[in-house]
DNA sequence: ATTCTTGCAAAAGATTTGCAAACAA
DNA sequence: TTGTTTGCAAATCTTTTGCAAGAAT
């Protein structure tokens, strides 16, 4: 990813960390960035293994406490539709998940009609919607030989 | 629900597990049966606490377990996309769920078109779908007030 | 100075497992 | 009779919480 990216992605948060009157630490920013680095959605556990590199006094507890309050500022969102652990990802904006019935994996996947034809799907009783979750079963690449 | 029906659902439990070299008792049955006549999509817990009014030595372990054998039997399905415990479904056909943001119950909605839809989200590289996980999240009729 | 965050350990909730006795085939 | 299932308790896994010390504003 590129620097000006990464700077831009930090001031967001500092911006929503701000206006919550929450602080920014060394450790909230390790989890943040490394958020931003992976191309997967990691789990908790995985992302404290992978902070724990730059910064081995930190917690588990502490990577689940800035993880939960990244998604509270709305910079990155929680994946909770798995068997397993919850996964967490950075973007926030509309889009859909594929997860690999082999491995596990869990990626993202963009469309760009997507939304609109989810839309053709929604039902009308009562129910109001607010989002929706799609996300494609399957196997990945590797997984497929 | 009519008799014929969970009668019929019975046969279909009976020849799965007989493939299988299961047993049917009386804990596995009722188990079954509940899942067949609650219209929402109860948890083990609840599952649990339903059946021991009939059976009422019954433990959670045993009921656990008698779901994971109906999962794999393929007469149940298991919703693990949720933020808390795991919700278990008899119908094992094609459909979608709308969850509530306020009360948390999940539902089942059929959509006649829906999966023709979805195929057209679809992605390509490499990825092989083999199922859809679709599910609307919003209010329910109750909850919108 | 004040409020928030950390790290530790303990707690909590959901689910799984080991095992001897009970049951179904 | 043979293999499966039950019920219990203990274990496991993920996530949360209480709290005193440390860090950010």
């Amino acid at each position: 990813m590129r620097k000006e990216k990464r700077a831009e992605q930090r001031e967001t948060l500092r911006r929503e960390l701000d206006a919550r009157g929450a602080h920014m630490t060394s450790q909230r920013a390790a989890v943040f960035d490394y958020l931003g680095q992976v191309e997967h959605h990691p789990s908790a556990e995985e992302v404290y293994l992978a902070v724990k590199r730059k910064l081995p006094k930190i917690s588990l507890a502490t990577v689940y406490k800035n993880l939960e309050k990244l998604v509270e500022c709305g910079v990155a969102s929680k994946l909770s539709y798995g068997d397993a652990s919850a996964r967490y990802d950075i973007r926030t904006d509309h889009h859909y998940h594929t997860r690999c019935l082999g491995c596990g994996s869990v990626h993202d996947f963009d469309s760009a009609q997507g939304l609109e034809l989810l839309r053709q799907i929604a039902p009308a009783d009562g129910f109001t919607v607010k989002d929706y979750r799609l996300e494609l079963l399957g196997h990945c690449r590797k997984c497929s030989r």
